[in-house]
DNA sequence: TGTACATCAGTGAACGCGCGTTCACTGATGTAC
DNA sequence: TGTACATCAGTGAACGCGCGTTCACTGATGTAC
């Protein structure tokens, strides 16, 4: 194969960074190698410095990424009950919750799925920055009047998490159904 | 150095383990290799296989001891205020969510520490189990009369661990307060 | 209790393997005239 | 518009390195008599 179009060649970056986003919120930055990422995207791997200077580079592309599809879920669930934000709120949070989100994690929230790579990544990383922002932004739509949503956060994520980390037993379905009783309450 | 005293070999692998389960909770059991682990017990890697089957089977073990950490902290805390199990439940939780237990992975909980570890190890381990059967127990000993204590427990896990991830800014401690709030109310 | 010998925890070099990264090469694309 | 040539996205082999695991060896410990 020889040279590609300038436009293909941008596809082919967007691919990459598409599928890395996935394959590192399923498996963890450390979990997928260069050679699996660019697999993904049907490429072989001595390409993949021609479009990223390194590993580290396109964790951070991907894990931004990986946070608009926590702003597309906010923007599908106001558009599905507009002038209701508590409804809203209330169809995230159900959807969050669910046992489609918890065997989900290469499409869901990279507030639950990359929070161990933030914690043992680089500190000060601008992947880190990102995710920060994401989670400042996402409380800042939970939140109410009365409440600054990190509590409710804190709830969602850990169930999640939580439900992840002992899927298989009964214990994830009742994890999940004690917390959106909690959130929804 | 030859043959070692029957003490010495069991205080040797009972130092691997304990340093391991530190190490684990630290950095995952991926992010720490057979020689880091044998280092920290300040041996050579070499001697491992003569006290485990494999690196998997040291996580089992390590896992289980780093629970232990758990079972401890719940002691304590009953001891500290007997005869008031409110307060010996406030107590643990001023210290989950405390700025000092963020910063000690290490030395600390093992369910928000190892969360992710599970979720992406292999479904069914020995390891899984243990973990399982931990989140069982500390959230039988967070229930009251009326709750059965997995909401509470998915707070005080996600608080941690977002805590965690987003280290470094105003957020994080924010995060530990909205949670204590939540928590102890 | 003393002696001879088997045991085996720990050592350090080595194994195959997959990692992130580099590089010479290819040949269609893009550009200069 | 057509031609000649430079560009560079993608290929596949190779790099040094650290991983989990194996192994021949050491020599103090443990045991049989």
């Amino acid at each position: 194969m020889g040279r590609v179009s300038k436009d293909q060649a941008r596809e082919n970056r967007e691919r990459v960074v598409a599928s890395a986003s996935r394959l590192f919120r399923e498996q963890g930055t450390d979990g997928v190698s260069v050679a699996d990422l660019m697999k993904a995207a049907g490429l072989t791997h001595g390409g993949f410095y021609k479009q990223f200077a390194s590993k580290e580079a396109l964790v951070d592309e991907a894990t931004a990424h990986a946070f608009t599809t926590l702003e597309e879920w906010r923007t599908d669930a106001v558009r599905a009950h507009e002038g209701d934000p508590a409804a809203a709120r209330e169809h995230l949070i159900d959807y969050y919750l669910s046992p489609g989100h918890r065997d989900d994690a290469a499409g869901g929230c990279p507030t639950a799925a990359l929070a161990a790579d933030m914690s043992r990544g680089a500190q000060d990383s601008t992947a880190q920055e990102t995710y920060t922002e994401g989670v400042r932004r996402f409380a800042a739509w939970l939140a109410t009047a009365d409440d600054d949503g990190l509590a409710n956060l804190s709830t969602l994520v850990g169930a999640l998490v939580l439900a992840r980390a002992v899927k298989g037993d009964p214990l994830s379905d009742q994890i999940l159904k004690a917390a959106r009783a909690r959130v929804k309450s």
